[in-house]
DNA sequence: TTCTTTGCAAATCGTTTGCAGCATG
DNA sequence: CATGCTGCAAACGATTTGCAAAGAA
């Protein structure tokens, strides 16, 4: 995750005012590995800033986005989700719990091909949707 | 495709009942290979049907998907699209007018894992975003 | 006749927008 | 002091749900 200065250089260097609901929002994403989407962010700061509006962190996280410093996707239902890990993976979505794991992408796929099927490539997203080490022992059952 | 024959054997199979609409709109998204959306499908049929319902065919597409018979996703921006190919493939979005296409898998990139970080994997979903060839010539303006 | 499907309207739900007041630079 | 940020409330748009009427088996 980024230091407290990095963060500020970050606004800074964008132009934008630092605020303690940003340094705080930043904090918050860039040093979580667990996928988490708007509302948790939310909530998970609600303790240190009880004013703290959800309007508030979207535009923090956009901001982020816009940056190039976060990742948004689908997990494939429709939730959003925010991943601070910006080198090429797979994401793995366990469709009973939810739960969301970052996968090394192997071998070949490790390179995003800047052209395919005449469509100049920006950027790309894998999903991997399935049931996870937990889920499995708790022998959970199928839809 | 898929022959109207095939479509009402799927129906029964499943102890579905066989309605007019529901063939139609079976024909229409196993038919196409434009990615629609369920707006998009809905409005294709109005001619024929001018009383169908958006509900309908929600509920039908639904249907589709449960029985493994169409690909559900979304575009990256939130937009649900249908896809009636089902071998594994990626999907090139393009950023500036929407289209999508797809797009096959090359090498080891073909077969999907059964297991991956632990997880069991179900369905994988690769999405490629980027500029078509024609909004490449049209000289569209980045963001 | 029985049970499912249809279609309308209303309800959701996550996200975005409009705007007035406040804080940063 | 000028601009951008915040937070409230309202707006949004795609999908889902409740329910009564219509249709298939």
């Amino acid at each position: 995750m980024r230091t407290a200065e990095e963060l500020v250089s970050l606004l800074r260097a964008r132009g934008k005012k630092v605020t303690s609901q940003r340094v705080l929002i930043y904090q918050a994403v860039l040093g979580d590995r667990s996928h988490p989407t708007a509302e948790q962010i939310h909530s998970r700061l609600k303790d240190q800033l009880p004013g703290l509006s959800l309007t508030t962190v979207y535009a923090a996280l956009s901001d982020l986005v816009q940056a190039g410093e976060l990742r948004r996707f689908d997990a494939g239902d429709g939730s959003i989700h925010f991943d601070p890990e910006m080198r090429p993976h797979a994401e793995l979505v366990c469709v009973r719990c939810g739960r969301i794991d970052d996968a090394p992408l192997e071998g070949p796929q490790r390179h995003t091909p800047s052209e395919v099927g005449g469509y100049r490539i920006l950027r790309r997203t894998e999903l991997l949707h399935g049931v996870c080490p937990t889920c499995q022992e708790t022998g959970a059952q199928p839809d």
